[in-house]
DNA sequence: AAATAAAAGTGTATTTTTTACACCTAATTA
DNA sequence: TAATTAGGTGTAAAAAATACACTTTTATTT
């Protein structure tokens, strides 16, 4: 966006807590902000809805504009509404939420921003406003609904190994699983397809690699699921 | 809330959806408008939010100025954004819905409503807005949400009987239950207590009467639930 | 008062799902 | 080539879900 306010609605923004997962962590997405207030800190890539743009729309549109990436699907899961949360004024900002494999995307910076870079959910800086708080309840939503929807998927390159899978799902609810019985599950929804590689960047035995079934993924991304573990 | 605009924030109101249950059948709460646009037509109590009013709050306060029920607990579920569905500028909608037991409240108007009145599900007037959308969607969501929070209990008496709640949950998920699991799911966990007394009303054999555990739903309600049926 | 009609109430056997658990294998590195 | 490390695999027991039919209680009708 531009921090021209006069074709945005000026009391509702929209903040964008993107996940990542590498080597085995879990990062935010956050960048620099060029614009007051709180200029030159860290912050959540956010920014306001045009007067006859859709949410989706805009979500789309300003973490493009902020980050450089580019058609992420967003997802909304909470509206933050503290009367002061904002220092100029009242605004309602919609969370918004994604998954991305970091290594897919080139990050690249807009008027607004002048820096984009991955955190380590564990090695936040400092950030504005309640964004801290923002992040904690994306947090929360995403440990929810990967136990009933097929998003942790979202977050592995094209071809993964299945201890990748399960360390990402330890991770995100934040338990040890079983190994053989995460296995069963998994392999009972024929959600995955074993290929004949290996993963070559092991340092010990290799692991097979997989790749989702693109038929399965959408068919229970349409109907839910339930992994329940 | 009052017509006048100037304590309000313009681009976003709250609409809700109050559900009841009587005589087996899901309700719905409408009010006829006092005031421009839709003025003398039924649609759904609804309002702005204060400039310095949280929305739950201006959730509660739209609810009883419009309809008289009081100290309703409301539930946000999704964000009306479509650009044109308010006729006289962009005003986003927060779509909120909650379950009450008809019978134990009396309903009032307040400035902006003439008559407020409970319209079977089935027999719903032709509404102005996006007002039929937004009451599909919740009950969508009270549909997938009935699975795993207690909530079809709120829309119970004090005192009722389980062919009673059977009903409601067969009428909210739209298919019909085994009495005998549907009692085995239930009685296991702890939710009801079963009285000494019955049904006064019952033409035929009345049913004995149930009344819910305080504690154990308090308990359910914040840990979440499973009730797949 | 007896017969009838209508809804309430109750238990078991089978299948499916979940859980707990330990050893062998393949590849790298010392 | 021996040692180390992570990957990979199956089964038995427990728990949960499902399918299913008859008896009981009461109000109403005859």
């Amino acid at each position: 966006m531009s921090h021209i306010l006069k074709d945005v609605i000026k009391n509702i923004s929209i903040d964008c807590v993107i996940f990542g997962f590498e080597n085995s962590v879990l990062e935010v997405l956050l960048v620099k902000r060029a614009i007051k207030p709180a200029k030159e800190r860290w912050a959540l890539p956010g920014g306001f809805i045009k007067k006859d743009e859709l949410i989706d729309v805009a979500a789309q549109r300003i973490l493009k504009e902020t980050t450089g990436l580019d058609n992420i699907y967003l997802e909304e899961f909470k509206i933050f509404d503290k009367v002061d949360r904002y220092p100029l004024r009242r605004v309602f900002t919609l969370g918004h939420y994604a998954l991305v494999k970091p290594e897919q995307y080139v990050l690249s910076t807009g008027v607004d921003t002048s820096e984009a870079k991955w955190f380590k959910l564990d090695e936040l800086p400092e950030l504005p406003f309640d964004h801290l708080e923002i992040i904690q309840e994306a947090m929360e939503k995403l440990r929810a609904r990967i136990r009933y929807r097929p998003i942790g998927f979202e977050l592995l390159p094209e071809k993964f190994t299945l201890p990748q899978l399960q360390t990402l799902y330890e991770v995100i609810i934040g338990k040890k699983l079983d190994k053989r019985n995460f296995r069963k599950k998994l392999m009972k929804m024929n959600l995955v397809k074993k290929l004949k590689e290996k993963d070559k960047n092991s340092t010990r035995r290799p692991a097979y690699l997989y790749r989702f079934d693109k038929r399965t993924y959408e068919k229970l991304k349409k109907n839910g699921f339930n992994f329940e573990l």
